[in-house]
DNA sequence: ATCAAATCGGACACGAATGTCCGAATTGAG
DNA sequence: CTCAATTCGGACATTCGTGTCCGATTTGAT
C-alpha cells in the first residue's frame, strides 16, 4: 500500500511534530531512535520533505528539524503520502495499465474511482495535530514497532 | 497497490476466462500474447492459481489452463487478489508496524479500518464474470497495455 | 578563529520483487 | 512407440526500493 519510506517519514513527522512545542528543533539521531529507523534512511527521507517545504532544518550545533508554527495545524498526511507515493496512489491503474483514463478504461477503472477516493480523503483528512499523545505512543514502543 | 505479479494474474485470469466457453483450453502463449506479459512469468503465476485451486491445467499437445465450469461465476478479483497479495492487505498496517492491532493500534489504525475493508469489499465484490467484452477489451489493445 | 555538532549529497551495497532460461515431466496425435 | 506440444520446477539474472558510508558544508559556542 505505501512504501517503507513513506512510512518512515510520517513517523518521523509524527515525532518531530510531537517535540514542536520545544525550543530546540529535533535532531536526525532523536528521532531516527524514537522511530526505530536507521538514522542515514531516516535523514534522507525528512531531506526530502524539507526540499518539499514541509518542515524546515537547520544546520550545526542544536541543529535538526522543527515545522514552522504556521504549517503546524495544517500539515496532514496526504502532505506526506503525496510527496512520496502520489503518483502511484492517484493516477496508477489497479490493474498496471500505462494509459488507464476515462477514455481508455480498464476493466475496473469505474468502480476502483471511489475506492481510490476514499484512501486519498482519509489521508487529507488525517491531521498531524489531531494524532494526539495518547493515540501515538504506541509508535514510540519499541516492543512493537517496525519491519 | 496492488503488486505486479497480482495485476498480471488478474489479467491472466481475464484471459482464460473470456475463452472458458472454447472447447480447448488457452495455451501460455496465447495468455502471454494477450496480456503482454512475458511467457514465462506469466507461466509462474498461473502454476500458483492452479496450486491455490482457482483454474486447471491441462499439459501435453493441446494442454493449456481453463477454468471449471462449476467455479465460472464464483471467481471474484479477490480470490486472485488473496493468494498473490493477500496476507499483506489483509493485515498489513498503513505505517508498517509488526504489531498493530486492536490492542495495540497505530495512530491512525480504527479510521484505517473502514478503508482496508472498502477496498476489500471492492475485490470480493467484483466476479470475472461481471466484466463484459466491452470492460474488458481495454485489456487487450495493445497500444495500452502494459507498465 | 577554531572546533564540534549537526545536516547535506552523492556514491555505493543489499535485498526482495520481477523477469529469464532451460531441462524434466506429461500428454495426446499419428 | 515415438514425437512434438505443452506445463512444471528450480536456478539464475535483472531491476528497483531500501539502506549505508563518508566526506562536504553549515552553524553556533567558546
Amino acid at each position: 500500500m505505501l512504501s517503507k519510506s513513506c512510512q518512515h517519514g510520517i513517523k518521523a513527522m509524527i515525532c518531530i511534530k510531537k517535540n514542536a512545542q520545544k525550543s530546540k528543533p529535533v535532531s536526525i539521531g532523536e528521532v531516527s531512535s524514537k522511530i526505530n529507523v536507521p538514522e542515514a534512511y531516516t535523514s534522507k527521507i525528512l531531506q526530502r520533505l524539507v526540499k518539499a517545504g514541509m518542515h524546515k532544518s537547520k544546520k550545526g550545533v542544536n541543529g535538526g528539524f522543527y515545522i514552522e508554527n504556521r504549517l503546524l495545524d495544517k500539515l496532514t498526511l496526504w502532505h506526506i503520502v503525496n510527496e512520496i507515493d502520489g503518483v502511484n496512489l492517484k493516477y496508477g491503474c489497479v490493474l498496471g495499465l500505462d494509459d488507464c483514463s476515462n477514455q481508455h478504461p480498464c476493466p475496473v477503472h469505474n468502480e476502483y474511482k471511489s475506492i481510490r477516493q476514499n484512501l486519498i480523503t482519509f489521508f487529507e483528512n488525517t491531521y498531524l495535530t489531531d494524532l494526539t499523545e495518547n493515540m501515538v505512543k504506541s509508535l514510540f514502543d519499541k516492543a512493537y514497532v517496525n519491519k
